[in-house]
DNA sequence: GTCTATAGAATGATAGAC
DNA sequence: GTCTATCATTCTATAGAC
């Protein structure tokens, strides 16, 4: 998995064959089928590995009564991934094959929905939606943007963070 | 090229296949190849003509003495672009086997330095770069996000252009 | 300018030996 | 659990006829 996160970090999915992994792990692409019955699989589990590090601070946002402080939870934590998974993020939000594949993963569905319901409420009027598309995709490219690669982790974590923290307060 | 377009947009680049574009256009491989060399030829031609709807706005931005006024200048045309492309707009900008083609392409490259110029001036600190980054995303995403496909491309022009005329202003 | 036909390589996936 | 060998299919790209 580690050798897949490589290769789809730098080329995506679709331009990453099984035989570009076995060889980069040096085993043969019978030995990756062993493991993963398709290729889709190995997508899969590497999404729901970077999902797992949100689960207990979703859990923690939830059981929160107020909502801004659940939401300043969630941010620090899903800036903290993005910004250690630089690279991966694009490649599995904004893929068309990958999307559409964890669209027809249900787990996967369910965790996205519980994520933006901690998020946003039960608001769900257009100026809220916009906002929230707008932070969310304010995170994941920010975090990969060319104007931002030479930006050490922590710095580019402390100055994403400040920025969100005045992008959010726009709207309470 | 419309053909292109709407198989990139749908699928990505890397997982369209020239047959794909040729079986859409009810013609053979080989009548494509008369008109492009390489598939990357394709993609090249597509974003360049994607970017020229932003050709004379730059020339405008970058003669107008006021920065703010410059940037109000591109905001507008940047987003009424990226709605009108909502779903090609991630595909050119995230899959990185265009971003790896575009980057080797000095026209697209120049063409990317005088937008990024114009937005932020010569200003280059952390802060300034991952503003800018983060507004950049804001709108690639914001117009491709689930949470916003349901709204008209009218109402989410004037949600967009107001998000971030307030982003903006919190950089002034 | 589009066609048929094909070359040559790569793809995802499987069978069966060790 | 990994291997070799192979399947059917698909891919990009080209040659040559019309």
């Amino acid at each position: 998995m580690d050798a897949a996160y490589r290769l789809f970090a730098d080329k995506g999915v679709s331009a990453t064959s099984l035989q570009m992994i076995a060889d980069a792990m040096g085993v043969t692409k019978a030995a990756i089928y062993y493991q993963f019955k398709t290729k889709d699989e190995i997508v899969i589990a590497l999404t729901e590995r970077q999902l797992a590090g949100l689960e207990d601070v979703l859990d923690a946002a939830e059981a929160e009564p107020s909502r801004p402080r659940a939401r300043e939870l969630l941010l620090e934590r899903v800036i903290d991934i993005a910004v250690a998974d630089r690279r991966l993020v694009s490649v599995l939000q904004f893929d068309p094959v990958v999307v559409r594949l964890l669209a027809e993963h249900p787990p996967f569905q369910q965790f996205i929905t519980r994520l933006y319901r901690a998020m946003l409420g039960d608001e769900a009027d257009t100026a809220a939606r916009v906002h929230a598309a707008m932070m969310s995709g304010a995170i994941s490219v920010a975090v990969m943007h060319p104007l931002v690669a030479d930006i050490s982790d922590e710095e580019l974590k402390a100055q994403l963070l400040a920025s969100m923290r005045r992008m959010v307060e726009l709207r309470e």
